[in-house]
DNA sequence: TGTTTAC
């Protein structure tokens, strides 16, 4: 299986600032690093944190902090006063050998990450405080909740223990296969809380309750488990919300989010809570930040690099058989030979008609949404995961996390918008482009514009995120030189 | 609107 989002553990991306940024750049999402506020919190002190070894800054030096061109992409906030020493190897963690030889055989890692050097042991330290980790797309994330929950359990105990939510089946699946990759010699037994496929449907009030160690999976199903006493909480000890913002968003997973975690609170004496995303904006961070109690905070900087590492163009359409047009003719022709591709588009309804025109012309196209059935879904995935499929129609249903790494070209044929406002979705945008350029590859987004709205739209992406979405004009010619600027060619 | 949901 490929995964990025894992296998960058044995390479840490780079650190270095490439070129000075811009002057007061929106960077990460929502992250005011110009005006670095104090945290709120209810008890405990405050440190900042530098990431040396991770020593103790008490005397709060946050401009020196941010200005540390090696260091400054990840700023950690600790609370309380429970030393943290940074892990430069995973023998630092006090990890089961099992566990060792799963991260060092299974996943060929060596050592891990920055993200995960820091945030590892805020994890795996008694008290075990909450975490919000602010992670960069492919910069072992995963690696982080999934070490994370493989290390707390006790394999001893036959009941759930670490319970993770994920906003769509397919990066719950995701995620399951990467901790069974990684926990293959730990014998530590695990469930995924999923929509079945129907072939082996089973009503749950049918099943024995789940005695798996760690569960992962989605809302519904989770909720669905745990209103019929299928799924006890009260061994639980872990719970990690992954993509957290968008699982404590309004217009998320907000009320299914808040509704589990309340369940779990009854039963369970103390459980230690790990938000984590690549995106917070500031109203999901402030609300984010009141869920958890003692808390420590890491947010990486230098979304830099995900923007910089995927080149961004756009392309102005008269209408919408033109951009139909330029799929056919450039995404599709022009792009045969660049591996595997990702259209976005905002609603199933035009997934599905995308889906329609290119086949009767005989182009060949999957696309995956979720109206769609969940054997179908997988099977949709094995064939693009497998490379039989190198085209891809998607609803932001892959927006976020979704991890292969042939993907060297995403198109929005929409642009992200939020749906009652209009305005731009940012976080979207951040998420859908990071399915190109995975693990530091070079990848390419081409940004379809039709009408002034569309042209609207990307003026306040590019202003939001400083960097310019190149034009390129709809011949062949320019669009070969944007994919050989983009090291595609 | 999209993600979730099969009693």
């Amino acid at each position: 299986m490929a995964d990025a989002e894992t296998a960058t553990a044995t390479a840490a991306p780079p650190t270095t600032e490439t070129k000075p940024p811009a002057a007061e750049p929106k960077r990460w999402g929502d992250i005011e690093d110009d005006a670095p506020e104090e945290p709120t919190r209810v008890s405990g002190s405050t440190s900042e944190v530098s990431l040396d070894g991770l020593k103790i800054d008490e005397s709060k030096k946050i401009n020196k902090f941010l200005d540390e061109p090696e260091d400054s992409n990840i700023k950690a906030v600790t609370s309380g006063d429970t030393p943290y020493t940074s892990a430069s190897t995973f023998e630092d963690l006090n990890l089961s050998p099992e566990l060792l030889k799963g991260l060092y055989v299974e996943m060929k890692f060596q050592k891990p990450s920055k993200i995960q050097a820091i945030s590892l042991p805020m994890i795996l330290t008694p008290p075990y405080k909450d975490l919000i980790a602010q992670a960069h797309n492919g910069s072992g994330k995963t690696t982080c909740f999934v070490l994370g929950m493989l290390s707390r359990v006790d394999p001893k105990l036959t009941a759930p223990q670490a319970l993770c939510i994920c906003p769509t089946r397919e990066l719950a699946i995701q995620n399951m296969e990467v901790l069974r990759k990684m926990g293959k010699y730990t014998g530590i037994t695990s469930e995924c809380a999923v929509p079945m496929d129907s072939r082996d449907y089973m009503p749950i009030s049918k099943r024995a309750p789940i005695s798996a160690q760690i569960v992962i999976g989605t809302p519904g199903t989770i909720k669905k488990w745990m209103s019929a006493k299928k799924l006890g909480t009260s061994y639980l000890k872990i719970l990690v919300f992954d993509e957290a913002d968008h699982m404590l968003a309004e217009d998320g997973f907000k009320d299914d989010s808040l509704r589990i975690k309340k369940d779990i609170e009854r039963s369970s004496s103390h459980c230690q809570v790990l938000l984590f995303s690549a995106t917070f904006n500031e109203t999901v961070k402030n609300f984010v930040s009141k869920i958890v109690k003692s808390y420590n905070q890491l947010f990486v900087k230098k979304e830099e690099l995900s923007l910089e590492a995927v080149k961004q163009y756009k392309v102005y359409c008269h209408d919408e058989l033109a951009k139909i047009q330029i799929i056919k003719e450039r995404i599709f022709d022009l792009g045969e030979n660049l591996g595997q591709r990702i259209i976005f588009v905002r609603t199933r309804n035009s997934a599905s008609m995308l889906h329609k025109q290119l086949t009767e012309d005989g182009y060949t196209v999957s696309s995956i949404q979720g109206a769609i059935t969940p054997e179908d879904r997988d099977k949709l995935i094995n064939e693009f995961r497998s490379g039989l499929s190198q085209v891809l129609i998607s609803t932001d249903l892959l927006a976020r996390g979704f991890d292969q790494q042939q993907i060297n070209l995403v198109i929005n044929y929409d642009l992200p918008i939020k749906y009652e406002t209009h305005e731009p979705d940012y976080e979207v945008y951040l998420h859908r482009i990071g399915r190109a350029g995975r693990f530091g590859r070079k990848g390419a987004v081409f940004n379809l514009i039709c009408g002034d709205r569309d042209a609207e739209t990307i003026r306040k992406i590019e202003l939001y995120f400083q960097t310019e979405a190149i034009e390129v004009k709809n011949n062949d010619e320019e669009f070969e030189n944007a994919l050989r600027q983009a090291g595609l060619l």
